[in-house]
DNA sequence: GCGGTCCCATTGTGATCACAGAATTTGCAT
DNA sequence: ATGCAAATTCTGTGATCACAATGGGACCGC
């Protein structure tokens, strides 16, 4: 099944320098220590990813433009802070694409492939049980974007790519901050749809696994501040 | 009411000439001579605007981003063809998304932005007596983006806006071809539930718009190829 | 001790150059 | 005339340099 979920973008194989930099500013966004709010600068990440700034320039341009990072007027380039709107529109956004995707991945997805994502979620309640924060978010992305993969809809997937990319560092933020105890796995309603190839089931497992997962950290992180 | 409707990302003015460069090639691709196909290249729009090559990086990376333009594998940028699949994305992601952005911009907006719509609305239906397919395109451009700019949502506009500059080529090559004749104008029924204050009214009103006037050009134009 | 001002380091931006790979054109041989 | 091969042009990529603007810090005056 899928190996490389990250980056569906444009199929190339992707060779050039500033495909590699791209590749790797994406994971420590969304996994790494780009908290949000971080300040990050063209000739810092050059120097420590070992290549020249002009591929660097090229990634980060295209982050951007994903809002994975934002500029500010001065042109200094940050971690975009998460608000409670935001939040609110990413929450609606995943709502209204990914039971979609889940959906029309459905068909394709082979008994073996179900049972391959059954073993991330076991990886996730492992997660879970230790308290590993790091460990959950990339299972949980593993476990959504496995699915999602198979839906062959790339035009969608970029739309849900982008969308997870903007909460990304926040959910790491708040899982930081709040720990993983409370967080609850439901991924089971979703995978016994998917044994069950019952297409509204799955629909209605994936909002509630959005639902339930954003709230809890909605919940948690948002009433105070702002 | 919002005179810049293009370019809603990250508020700043914008001076910067890759900024200018950005614009501009986001004009041509949705109301100007850039077809699905069409081949650009740095040097040539470099001079073509008369900036060296650098700005013009930026901005096709940018756009490359955001689909609306596509690198294939030899590295030549392209303007992306349509296909069958894509377009039911689309269709998709519209009435996912648009709704909820028109339902969102209702309380904010006054009378007076309504009628300023509604006159929008007007050259519309001057631009489909005469058969103006961009006029027409751009009225149609404008009384979308002027009502859902409103919502004051930026991430699920920013979505929006990456879906009209995938289907927009497309679009533009179909009314070309098949001409404007036949297309309705299925606006009256939003505006009449906007100034009614009918947020139910108004969502369904714009989900009936997409689904006919993208329903128009999907069969007129995705029978045959493919 | 504290506030303001000047200076320097650092930032993103744009231009120019070098380079490797691909595509097109040219030229030759059949 | 036609098919193939070589060469030349053209492509995106990356590096380096120059520059204006911003920010931070040191220094001085009160």
């Amino acid at each position: 099944m899928a190996e490389r979920v990250l980056n569906s973008q444009a199929g190339g194989i992707g060779s050039t320098a500033h495909e590699a930099v791209y590749r790797r500013l994406r994971e420590r966004i969304f996994f790494g220590g780009f908290l949000p709010g971080h300040a990050v600068t063209l000739r810092g990440l050059a120097e420590e990813l070992g290549v020249s700034p002009m591929p660097v320039r090229e990634a980060v341009r295209r982050l951007i433009a994903e809002r994975a990072l934002a500029m500010q007027g001065n042109g200094r380039v940050v971690v975009p802070l998460m608000t409670r709107d935001k939040f609110e529109q990413v929450l609606f956004a995943r709502a209204a694409l990914e039971p979609e995707l889940a959906a029309r991945a459905l068909s394709r997805l082979s008994p073996a492939d179900i049972e391959v994502v059954a073993q991330v979620d076991d990886d996730i309640d492992s997660a879970l049980l230790n308290g590993d924060a790091e460990g959950y978010m990339r299972g949980n992305f593993r476990f959504h974007f496995m699915i999602y993969r198979q839906a062959e809809a790339d035009m969608l997937l970029g739309l849900v790519e982008s969308v997870w990319l903007q909460f990304g560092p926040f959910m790491r933020m708040a899982y930081g901050r709040i720990g993983t105890q409370g967080l609850e796995d439901h991924h089971q309603a979703a995978l016994e749809a998917m044994r069950r190839r019952d297409e509204a089931g799955l629909r209605a497992a994936i909002r509630a696994d959005i639902g339930q997962g954003m709230g809890f950290i909605g919940d948690a992180m948002l009433s105070p501040l702002q």
